[in-house]
Formats: structure tokens, C-alpha cells, sequence
DNA sequence: GTATTATCTAAGTCT
DNA sequence: TAGATAATAC
């Protein structure tokens, strides 16, 4: 066994050796907050404390599981499967599905995700007949998603004249209809949206004491990582199973709040204070992760906000580089500048790929990075963004599985009831949804009692509607035979998903092809590690899954690319951060308001803090934002680092290459082919340049070459075919087979 | 009702 | 620039 007590400073030790009462725990970046977390929950079960009787809220799922391996190693037993563990969000969703029945859900309550929100409140304003230019479904979903977490109801709503006036003044009068619409069609469709989740969860244990007195019991010692960021909601909730034993442990940085937008709210650390006026304070000063140049460097950034918890973070960690500003021409220049820079330290010092994070403002900002990664041969994972499970094919297929979950999924049908095209158009969909408005009923509802209600369609429509409720009704008569894998490979097949998708030979369809298969495998690995092996339970958190949480084995040494945001509680040696320029770094949304403006100084802090050894920061002069080169500014964050810590533009400017953009090219290309134009003369130019496109980014893959690629990992290139663009390569790979790929689309490495 | 093409418009961070 | 929507042809 690890002897945890000795692996701690006095500082950690002390906060992991309070057992009783309320304590928070202000610890810096680097200070070794997560240690003391994990060794304190550890020292809480060695002492006697049943798992069972604690609660971890962290960040994110994925520090969720680490902690538990973690805690599992060190108390050497399996005991620590029984620790409730997880982010707020998945916590609360396993309570609301045991206690589903008490606010009138189904334990199988769907999840909606940003999107399917988005869609049903379209949908609300088109049927209102609103005038779309004052009503944007994300306009609106944000202030439903606000107004939800600061536990206004549309009650609550109607009952404030302050925000109705604001309503009204950006002539959103009918706002409050779409709102109360919006929680009438969720519930109905027996779903629940992000904030529900915790909405839902403070109604359940306010409304029903026994249910409180039982969590309370079983939640006898609680932690909260990441506190700077708990919104009010998760405050009260927090508050309220607390309650009974005072057992509350929070640990945070209010210098690494960074969720404003998310309703997080800073007012919550002094709340604590006023709530529970014996606690005690830890403070974690020391850093650990970082050279005294970056340690010192944050400092005097942070020192310009006035909003602070006084602290003085320190470290006895050598002095390290300085770090290093880079002024370049434009994005291109500085993703170059950053692939160079990165093959130069790893050839230098012999790193692994995985020591290096790009970290970014936007995720629109990937986009140049990527090209200039690809082209040095660096591999890279691209974290948030477009995820996995938001790919309109994955969706689809979802969507099949929610409605056998829960055939009143209402986003869920309007998804698929024609897809695959079963000639079941808009005019349809719309009367099924009227009638099912007007009536408080479920689509479904109407769907299954179809001849009881007059659609006033035709016996073609309503035959093409009876096949398909067959067809859901197949899947759900079956869903408790066949394990999960089985029923979503029955559903692709049946369904007509397999053959839509096997037909589309295009470079896109062959793609989602693909996706869906690795979705499959997924599905796959999942009935194989759990007992509960049935569609049911797969589906439960799938909502909440995020690209982090089915990391790959191949994907585990690439550089990291991500936004701040993402990047909060990582580190990483070698730390770039980009697009330090006004109006992109502080964003442009924020400029205007303090608040916004310190938030964004944080945000910077965050990415600064990151870095063990080295920092790089770039600005560019000129940026392709929203479809056109525009001049930027360097940020005016970069005026307020310590300019003895700093070193101005070490690296040289490489010299600009004499070809145009691969990728602009590659776009006006593909544009200009699709247009079926037989133009002999264009055709031919447009051959040229690809010959040189497909050149300079294929690296000359030929035959018989070991070839690496991001999903099938290595395998051999037996043949090539095609010209120019529309190269392909059958190669093999190990305990795959063959497989035949697009070379421009299939981002190989060779292998030497 | 469906598929293709032309036009318009927005543009942030995440569970 | 890219995604959404409107317009058009089938």
C-alpha cells in the first residue's frame, strides 16, 4: 500500500486529515488539488467511512474515472466501485432515474442535448408563427437555460415585470409562451434538457423530505471539485443534502473561474463563508507544476484583476525560459511557426508528443493548426469541436435507439420518421405535431391510435406512418431479448440505415459509413465490460458522453489541440497558446463589461498555468475570420505579463512558401468539379493543380509502404489507384483488414 | 414529396 | 467560410 500520508506538504495534509465539517479548500494551479482530493477520499474510507456514504462532484466524467482508478490503487481494494462519482450533471441524472416516478418521468427519460433543445424551439416559434428575426432558437434557448438556472420558472417569470420588460424591449413579447411551451413539450416527450437535469434534482429533494432525509443519509461526507464554477442551482442542491451532517468539503480557485456563461457563479465561495460560519480554510499556495518564470509570469497577470481571494502562489521550482512572444503575419504563418517549433524541441529533446498542448480562445482556430501539423507529419487530437456523438449520422442512428427507449422522444422522431426516405414529408410531420399540441398528447400517441384521430391525410401517408410505427414497435417488442450491440446492429440493418449509408459511395458517405461502425464497436465494448448489457443502460449517459470519454489507444500520444476552456485542470510540458490578439483573446463579447473582461484575464491565467516547462504565446497581424482577412491587434493581455519574464520573437520568422493555400485551392476545386462543368480548359487547369495539391499533402504514399492512420493504426499499402484527388489506397491493416481509403482524406503517416 | 441548386446570414466558451 | 434556408425542377 502507497503510504499517502508521507506524499503530502503540510498544507494538503491538513486539509486531508479534517475529516468533520465544513471546510474549503482554496487551492492555486498546480498546488496539488486533485491529490489532495483523490487522498482524501482515500484517508475517508481507510478510516472507516463506507464508500457508500460519499460524494464526488468533479469537472468532468473523465477526471471522474481517473480519480477512482486512483483512489482504488491506493486503498487496494474494489470497495471504491461504491463511491458516487461523476459530474453534477451525471449524479443527478442517476438520482432523477430512481426517483423518476415522483415527478411524474419515466426512469428512461431521454436526455436532450444543445441541439435537440435548439430544434424544438425552433420549432415552437415556426408553429407560433414568429417573426424569426426577433426570435433565435439560441437566443432563446439561452435565456431558458439562464432563467432555469437561476430557478425561474415560467411562473416565476410571468411574475417579474423587470424581465418581461427586457423581453419586450428586444420585441420578444411572446417569449414567455415559448417557454412555457418548451417545458410543456420536453415533459410530454418525457425528456429532459441539460438544466433539467439539475432543475429537476433541487424540485425532487425540495418537494419530497423523504427523499431529501434519504440522500442526506446516504451522502453523509461530500466533495465538490471545481467549486469557482458551480452555478446557483448546484449551490442549493449542494446546500440542501449537506444539510443534515455539515460533512461539505469544496475546493477551487476563484482565479480559475472560467464558466460565467454557464450561469457559475463566484458568489458561491462567499456563501459558504455566510452558510457555514465555523468552516475552516486550507489554503494550497505551492505550485508544483511549474517553472518560477511561468509561476511568476501568472502572477503578474493576475494581479490586474481586481476581484480576487487574496493568495500568494509560489514555488520552489527552478527558474526555467523565459517565455516566448511571437508576432506573425498570419494564422498560416502561426500554425507553421507552432508545428515548426514543436518538430524542433521534440528532435532536440526527445519528447513525446503527448508533452505538447495548442491551446486556443475558438475552436474555429484549429482549422490552420491542423494543415500546418499535418503537413510536418505530427499527430494531433483535436478535443471538442464537432464531437463524435454530434454527427448528424451517429444522431440518426441515436435517435432510433432513444425512441426504443422512449417512443415519446418527440426530437427523436421528427429525426428519423424520414430518414431513410420513407416518403414522409414536412406537411405530415407538421399536422402529427399540431394535433398531438392540440390534444397534450405524444407524437407517438397519435402514431399508434392513428385511425382514432383525423389527420386529414391520404391511405398512402397513413399506411407509410403505420409501417413505421411497426417498425419502432419491432425494435421495442425485441429490446429486452438481444444485448445492446445486437439491437442497434438490428435497428442499422432493419431499419434501412445500413443500406442508405453502404450505398453512398461518395468520400462523405464512406466517412459516416465509418462512424457508424465505430459506434458499433463502442456499443460492442460496452455490452462486454458491463453486465447490464442492454440497450437500455447504454443509452443513459449517452447524452452526457463527451469525445473525452472514448479516448482510443492510438490516440494517446498526439499533441493536444483545445480550447482553454477544455484544457482547464490539464497540464502539459509545452504549452502554445494562440490568436493572442484584441477582439479574438479577450473576445469581442466580452470587451465591453469588466466582469467579461476579468473573466477573460482568468481564462488567460487558466492557459498560462497549464504549462510545466515552456510557454509559447503568438498573435497574428492578419486572420481569416469569418471568411475574409482582417488586421488584428496584439492582445492587451500581453501588456500586462512581466516583460522581465518574456522573450520577444525568438523564433524566426520562416520564409513565406511560394504555393497558395493547399486547402483554399482544395475548396475552389471541389466547388468548381461539382458543378459537372465540361469546360475541357478548366478541367485541365483544375488537374494541375491538384497534381500539386495531392502532392504536397499525400507525402508520396506508394506501395508496399507501412502507413500509419488515426483510427485503424498501422497496415500495409498494397495498391494505389486513381488520379490526382481521387487517389485511393487499399491497404491492410492488422486485425482489421483491408480497407480502401481517399489518401487526401485519409491523413496517413508513413511509417519508416 | 424529394433532390438539387442558389442565396442568405452569422460568426463563443460547455454539460 | 459554412451552415441553413429558400427556390427550383423533377
Amino acid at each position: 500500500m502507497i503510504d499517502y500520508l508521507e506524499e503530502l506538504n503540510s498544507s494538503q495534509l491538513a486539509a486531508v486529515k479534517n475529516i468533520e465539517g465544513p471546510m474549503m479548500v482554496i487551492a492555486g494551479p498546480g498546488s496539488g488539488k486533485t491529490r489532495v482530493l483523490t487522498y482524501r477520499i482515500a484517508h475517508l474510507i481507510k478510516t472507516g467511512i463506507d464508500a457508500f456514504n460519499i460524494l464526488a462532484l468533479t469537472f468532468t466524467n473523465k477526471a471522474a474515472k481517473e480519480m477512482r482508478n486512483r483512489i482504488e490503487t491506493i486503498i487496494n481494494n474494489s470497495e471504491a466501485h461504491n463511491l458516487w462519482m461523476g459530474t453534477f450533471h451525471s449524479v443527478f441524472s442517476r438520482i432523477l432515474r430512481i426517483e423518476a416516478d415522483k415527478i411524474n418521468y419515466s426512469p428512461n427519460f431521454t436526455i436532450y442535448d444543445t441541439s435537440d433543445s435548439r430544434n424544438l424551439i425552433k420549432s415552437i416559434i415556426k408553429e407560433m408563427n414568429l417573426d424569426k428575426d426577433y426570435y433565435k432558437p439560441s437566443i432563446i434557448h439561452n435565456r431558458i437555460s439562464n432563467l432555469k438556472n437561476n430557478f425561474i420558472t415560467p411562473d416565476g417569470y410571468e411574475n417579474s415585470p423587470e424581465l418581461i420588460q427586457t423581453d419586450k424591449i428586444a420585441k420578444r413579447d411572446a417569449f414567455s409562451k415559448i417557454y412555457y411551451k418548451y417545458n410543456q413539450r420536453c415533459f410530454k416527450a418525457g425528456a429532459m434538457d441539460f438544466d433539467d437535469l439539475l432543475l429537476n434534482t433541487y424540485h425532487l429533494i425540495n418537494e419530497f423530505p423523504d427523499i431529501l432525509y434519504k440522500y442526506q443519509n446516504k451522502f453523509q461526507y461530500i466533495l465538490v471539485d471545481e467549486y469557482q464554477d458551480t452555478n446557483h442551482i448546484q449551490y442549493l442542491i449542494i446546500k440542501k443534502l449537506a444539510a443534515l451532517n455539515e460533512n461539505i468539503c469544496v475546493v477551487g480557485d476563484d482565479a480559475q473561474s472560467i464558466y460565467s456563461f454557464r450561469g457559475a457563479d463566484i458568489q458561491n465561495i462567499l456563501n459558504f463563508q455566510s452558510d457555514y460560519p465555523d468552516y475552516l480554510t486550507f489554503k494550497l499556495e505551492q505550485n508544483y507544476r511549474s517553472t518560477s518564470n511561468i509561476v511568476c509570469l501568472a502572477n503578474s497577470l493576475i494581479n490586474h484583476n481586481k476581484k480576487q481571494i487574496n493568495k500568494e502562489i509560489w514555488t520552489n521550482n527552478h527558474k526555467g525560459e523565459k517565455t516566448i512572444i511571437c508576432k506573425t503575419i498570419d494564422d498560416n504563418e502561426e500554425g507553421r511557426i507552432v508545428s515548426n517549433t514543436i518538430s524542433e524541441i521534440q528532435r532536440k529533446e526527445k519528447t513525446l508528443w503527448v508533452d505538447y498542448a495548442v491551446l486556443y480562445r475558438t475552436n474555429a482556430q484549429s482549422r490552420s493548426l491542423e494543415e500546418a501539423l499535418r503537413r510536418k507529419n505530427i499527430p494531433y487530437k483535436i478535443y471538442g469541436g464537432l464531437s463524435f456523438y454530434s454527427r448528424k449520422e451517429i444522431k440518426d442512428v441515436l435517435a432510433y435507439c432513444r425512441l426504443c427507449i422512449n417512443p415519446d422522444d418527440e426530437e427523436a422522431i421528427k429525426r428519423i420518421i424520414n430518414y431513410p426516405a420513407r416518403g414522409i414529408g414536412n406537411t405530415t410531420m407538421q399536422k402529427l405535431i399540431i394535433t398531438a399540441d392540440n390534444l397534450n398528447l405524444s407524437i407517438w400517441d397519435i402514431l399508434i391510435n392513428i385511425e382514432k384521430y383525423d389527420l386529414k391525410i391520404n391511405n398512402g401517408t397513413k399506411q407509410r406512418l403505420e409501417d413505421f410505427t411497426q417498425l419502432i414497435n419491432s425494435f421495442i417488442i425485441t429490446k429486452d431479448k438481444y444485448d445492446a450491440y445486437e439491437l442497434v446492429e438490428k435497428i442499422i440493418k432493419n431499419g434501412g440505415i445500413y443500406h442508405d449509408l453502404f450505398s453512398d459511395k461518395s468520400i462523405e458517405g464512406i466517412n459516416r459509413f465509418e462512424n457508424v461502425q465505430e459506434l458499433l464497436n463502442g456499443i460492442k465494448d460496452f455490452c462486454k465490460n458491463t453486465k447490464e448489457n442492454k440497450l437500455d443502460s447504454f443509452m443513459q449517459d449517452v447524452a452526457l458522453l463527451t469525445n473525452e470519454d472514448n479516448e482510443k489507444e492510438n490516440d494517446k500520444n498526439k499533441v493536444t489541440l483545445m480550447t482553454i476552456h477544455a484544457a482547464k485542470g490539464l497540464e502539459f510540458p509545452y504549452v502554445f497558446v494562440i490568436g493572442m490578439e484584441e477582439n479574438l483573446f479577450p473576445s469581442i463579447m466580452t470587451i465591453d463589461s469588466k466582469d467579461g473582461l476579468e473573466e477573460e484575464r482568468r481564462l488567460f491565467y487558466v492557459a498560462i498555468t497549464r504549462a510545466e516547462k515552456r510557454l509559447f504565446l503568438s498573435y497574428a497581424l492578419n486572420r481569416f475570420r469569418w471568411g475574409k482577412y482582417i488586421d488584428c491587434e496584439p492582445s492587451r493581455f500581453l501588456d500586462e505579463l512581466d516583460k522581465q519574464l518574456i522573450d520577444f520573437n525568438e523564433i524566426k520568422i520562416t520564409k513565406k512558401p511560394t504555393y497558395k493555400k493547399p486547402y483554399k485551392l482544395y475548396t475552389k476545386i471541389k466547388k468548381e468539379a461539382s458543378t459537372k462543368s465540361s469546360n475541357l480548359k478548366k478541367i485541365d487547369s483544375i488537374k494541375n493543380n491538384l497534381k500539386y495539391f495531392s502532392n504536397t499533402l499525400n507525402e508520396n504514399i506508394m506501395v508496399g509502404q507501412n502507413v500509419q492512420h488515426s483510427r485503424f493504426g498501422n497496415g500495409k499499402v498494397i495498391k494505389i489507384d486513381g488520379e490526382y484527388a481521387n487517389q485511393k489506397a487499399t491497404i491492410f491493416f492488422k486485425g482489421i483488414g483491408q480497407k480502401i481509403l481517399l489518401l487526401k482524406f485519409a491523413k496517413l503517416k508513413i511509417i519508416k
